[in-house]
DNA sequence: GATTGTGAAAGCGTTCACAGCC
DNA sequence: GGCTGTGAACGCTTTCACAATC
């Protein structure tokens, strides 16, 4: 049963690459693959082998060899690892165009991601539908937290906002943050915080376009292929 | 002049921090601040002082000793060097919900990506304005990334259609995407592909999330701090 | 014969620590 | 005295290559 949970610490590179792994597995899954080598499976997560059999390698030794890897043994196991065996609802912080992309968005909790609430400061949002769900207001954010159990916030409000929401979202009990806004977040230790910033994305792009058209000399070379960075393929 | 462009190869991982050291010293301009120190910029980064300097020293030596860097002038080198001396539009496919709220976001436009296009396969929504500008067909791409000059495309279309918009995009001449659709491009040598997968950005939150909990034994170990990973405090 | 699991090697990225310069 | 620029040390990540196993 809930056997198999020593703190196997496991490489932050390989976490990321995980969700990765498992949506291929289950879309193979649905094709009715039954076994999968680290081969194949690299060749659709678009990385190599070697490191496949590494990541993997830190789950456990869930393979055969010979054969490959079970791809349900391994969806089970994958998901297990990431904590995906049951919902995390999460609170949506700001209402705006990208706040109400985000809540529309069914893959949210289609992936187990179930939109608890969503919160605006700006009253003239409030009361609203989105995606069935009204907005309600900023001041009920501890309420939303604590009577849904979220412990997920996503921040989709301008920069200037982005700190007091990250703010009230801690104090409201939630201990793991998705930052769409481009601010640099100060939260308390313990906390966890990822960023999405789009336009970094961009101008991370607008670095190598420029590198192309200005690199009249020898070589083009391919940038690296990254876990979460670039790829030139 | 248009001097100092010999091939220094910037490290990825600075690259990528870069957008965010120039975010900051914009703000800092504005703010009336003339000279910054690595540590101060490493505050507000929320990196530690000797990456800036590290990170910086790759565009040349632009600081001075006993004092620090001059915000305006680094402004200057960190815009050459990331290729944002001039602006580069970018053409969205996909007028979902995700590319309605990426074409409606100001940010870009002011961030020197303006929307040159936004292209949907679905006639039911070519016409319609998003952002004061209408959605064109698909079949007008080319169109579209020849006379405005395009070199970037954002995708944001479902997973299944992704791969199609991704080779029209490349075809249309496109040399940079941004993807926003939840697979795995597969791209010809050269083109520059970066993603920004939200399920998998809140699968890595859950991660951390389940380990907090079930981790009821020795470390509560933090989360180290990663460029673009994420960030425990 | 095929394919995994994994030590060892190689490659990157971060941090230290201090000489050099203002 | 303060702060940058950077070689050297360290740690993490990727890749190699092969013994172990089916």
């Amino acid at each position: 049963m809930a056997t198999t949970s020593r703190s196997r610490r496991i490489p932050e590179a390989t976490v990321a690459r995980l969700p990765v792994y498992l949506r291929i597995l289950i879309e193979q899954s649905e094709l009715g693959v039954v076994n999968l080598s680290s081969e194949e499976l690299a060749d659709f997560a678009g990385v190599n082998a070697a490191k496949v059999r590494k990541d993997l390698s830190y789950l456990g030794t869930y393979g055969t060899r010979g054969v490959g890897y079970e791809v349900e043994y391994l969806i089970y196991q994958v998901r297990r690892e990431l904590g995906l065996t049951h919902d995390w609802p999460v609170v949506i912080v700001g209402a705006g165009n990208l706040g109400q992309a985000l809540a529309g968005y069914g893959g949210f909790g289609q992936r187990g991601f179930p939109v608890a609430g969503i919160v605006d400061v700006d009253p003239a949002k409030v009361g609203s539908l989105i995606a069935g769900q009204p907005v309600r207001r900023l001041e009920e954010l501890p309420a939303i937290v604590r009577t849904t159990k979220v412990s997920i916030g996503v921040i989709a409000t301008p920069a200037v906002a982005a700190q007091d929401a990250a703010d009230r979202l801690v104090t409201a009990g939630v201990t793991s943050i998705l930052n769409f806004a481009p601010t640099v977040l100060t939260v308390p230790h313990g906390i966890t915080v990822r960023k999405v910033d789009l336009a970094v994305e961009l101008q991370i792009l607008s670095y190598y376009e420029q590198r192309r058209s200005n690199g009249p000399g020898p070589s083009l070379a391919a940038v690296s292929t990254g876990s979460h960075r670039g790829a030139t393929a």
